[in-house]
RNA sequence: GUGACCCUGGAUCGC
């Protein structure tokens, strides 16, 4: 039995609801099913499934529950974008405890609801550093910088509270200095970790990476990675990216070829770093050894090969990686397709992006953006006017 | 098997 909770707390995509399934079977035939935490393990897999309906069907069956409960639907609706339903489950608990608070919270902050979000943080009566920081990166994540530190500071307003800052509220700090490239900040910030006991974890090690590398503090850089007793592939990447916005190519280098079979974290930061330099050739090069090294690319590293392609104008070539891209089904990640579009339109070739994204069914504005542009190139003007008027927002 | 199970942070990517 203890097995089957844990192999349903691993049932968390769409995909696994099979398995879910089964092990719903295995718990009904030993008649388990309305011991609350069991029942509370199959609504959390069917929440992280995406079964909305067979959640709630498997709530309202429950003969008892607890806010674990309620929770784990509450999750499932934010889970699947449906924020109304669960502020509305949410209003409706009986009694809310600190996840309830937190998951709806973040749920918000998430998607940008940011107004949203504040209110029920103010409203929540006893916060702790999660909230915090929910509410903090939520500003940040959605360009509202300055809302985020005045919130930070008046955390550090209560003694109390300033001193349970974590490593999390401090690497989300770093990150909004990396953002801003507001260097003198983020070392007070580093200054303040090393002086209270907070932990330099790997994540908060590479945050800081990240940001003296977004500065162009190099050796600050360089210094905690060499701090660092074993540093993950995020930090490595952290650095190489700052070393190759400086144009210090061979450092790069260098650390990419420490581990013998890089990881994909680190192509992906190689090429995008030759992309932004403009050094195309080398980029189409970097993809090919990448692929005899049977490293599969991911969305970004898609992205960062079809602008190298844009650049380049080579039309040839950029066929070839959308027809990649297609092959390994990441043609219809949003980013992948506006890149596509976009480098189609920039190879003089807009009639082919016309035609890609007829075969699309999900768009952005971004990319809605950029059929503006084919379309305009393709003098359908029509079309492109249509799609200004269907765009649900405009920037 | 009930002081159990649930919340927050890092690199690279598009007009």
């Amino acid at each position: 039995l203890n097995s089957c909770a844990r192999l349903l707390q691993s049932c968390r995509t769409h995909q696994s609801i099979f398995q879910g399934r089964q092990i719903h079977l295995v718990l009904l035939k030993r008649g388990v099913v309305s011991v609350v935490f069991f029942a509370n393990c199959l609504l959390q897999m069917y929440s992280n499934c995406g079964r909305l309906i067979d959640a709630r069907h498997l709530f309202d069956e429950m003969p008892q529950r607890n806010e674990f409960s309620w929770n784990s639907l509450i999750e499932g609706c934010l889970k699947s974008r449906d924020n109304g339903t669960a502020l509305e489950i949410f209003s409706s608990m009986p009694c809310r405890n600190i996840f309830s608070w937190n998951a709806v919270i973040t749920g918000f902050a998430k998607c940008g609801d940011l107004d949203i979000a504040r209110r029920l943080f103010n409203e929540m009566p006893v916060r702790n550093m999660t909230a915090w920081n929910s509410m903090i990166h939520g500003y940040i994540q959605h360009g509202r910088p300055n809302e985020a530190l005045s919130l930070f500071k008046k955390l550090n307003l209560d003694p109390a509270e300033s001193a349970r800052v974590d490593n999390f509220v401090l690497t989300t700090i770093i990150g909004a200095c990396a953002n801003l490239e507001a260097l003198d900040y983020g070392k007070q910030i580093h200054a303040r970790i090393i002086v209270s006991d907070v932990e330099f974890d790997s994540v908060l090690c590479s945050s800081l990476i990240n940001m003296y590398g977004k500065c162009r503090d190099l050796d600050s850089a360089a210094c905690i990675l060499n701090w660092m007793t074993e540093p993950d592939e995020f930090s490595l990447s952290a650095l190489i990216s700052g070393y190759a916005s400086c144009g210090r190519w061979i450092e790069a280098r260098r650390l990419f070829h420490r581990s013998r079979s890089p990881s994909l974290v680190l192509w992906n930061s190689m090429i995008s770093s030759c992309v932004h330099n403009g050094q195309g050739e080398d980029t189409l090069e970097l993809f090919n050894k990448m692929r005899v090294d049977r490293t599969s690319a991911d969305a970004s590293t898609f992205a960062s090969m079809l602008s190298a392609c844009a650049s380049l104008g080579v039309l040839e070539n950029g066929k070839q990686v959308h027809a990649h891209a297609y092959k390994v089904g990441m043609v219809y990640d949003k980013i992948v397709a506006s890149t596509v579009i976009d480098m189609y339109c920039k190879c003089g070739s807009s009639e082919n992006a016309c035609k890609f994204f007829g075969e699309l069914k999900e768009y952005d504005t971004i990319l809605l953006n950029s059929m503006i542009n084919a379309y305009s190139n393709c003098g359908r003007i029509e079309e492109a006017r249509w799609i200004f008027d269907a765009m649900p927002c405009r920037s």
